[in-house]
DNA sequence: CTTGACATTCCAGTGACTGGAGAGTTTATG
DNA sequence: CATAAACTCTCCAGTCACTGGAATGTCAAG
């Protein structure tokens, strides 16, 4: 018995924050395919390929490309990989998501610095100004 | 009195972590020029190019546009502005910052998740293969 | 004084969408 | 049931932010 939670395309692009365009554009270059179509040819798109999708939104929003994606797609869908392959290439991209995190942990400081450093009233000679003087 | 820290595109762009390619680029489009030339048309960047090309391989990296960098940096260049409305934009870009370190964390854990889960021997019945069915 | 690694400009190509035309479908309302 | 609005489809062209490459010039080491 399989959930029937379907969804047309704009409801599948909604609940994963991403736009019609988009879920359409991943589904021609092959990355989430509809589960199905309609007999008017309509997209059909159910909860599995929703958590793709949502995934996939995080992940480029990341910086990882299609081609990062599609191999971090792929660790869920290849039965013939083995195990530790997997782990092996999850591993590598968590790495690289803490190092995503404190190179965003500088950009917040560094912003925050001059946020903080600035009194907010209305003269011209904010702090910030000078900062990269 | 400037400090002479003279560098040429390659050092700055280096220095930066973008590449020279890149650096010229934003040249180009009026977003950080150089701080000058040599006799032979070579551009010279200075410490206060470089401060700027950091700040903004940090910010593109995390998906601030082009435009959003140029509104970023022409806050530490505009001495007309006031400095409430300075802190006003700095404040809704930190906003922007926390919110995609939430996401990231996501992500983060979505992946950690999964490997955590992964045993990672050699049989290809690890569980981040099904987590998406 | 040549070799090789740099630099310049300019133009074409890429990745990942994004907008829009033209045509068909579904749904809400008179 | 008719019609209009709001959705869907495909396909093709455009955009953003680079990126590669050609043709040419400059400079430091041997």
């Amino acid at each position: 018995m399989s959930s029937d939670s379907a969804m047309n395309i704009s409801a599948a692009a909604t609940a994963a924050g991403l736009s019609t365009k988009t879920v359409r554009y991943y589904a021609d270059i092959g990355l989430v395919e509809a589960a199905g179509r309609t007999d008017a040819g309509y997209r059909v798109y159910d909860e599995r390929e929703i958590r793709k999708l949502i995934f996939l939104r995080r992940a480029r929003e990341f910086g990882f490309s299609i081609d990062d994606c599609r191999e971090l797609l792929s660790l869920y869908e290849d039965t013939d990989r083995s195990s530790g392959d997997v782990k092996q290439i999850a591993l590598r991209r968590l790495a690289d998501i803490r190092e995503k995190q404190s190179e965003l942990q500088c950009l917040h400081d560094n912003l925050a610095q001059l946020v903080d450093a600035c009194n907010g009233d209305q003269r011209p000679d904010c702090p910030i100004i000078s900062y990269f003087g």
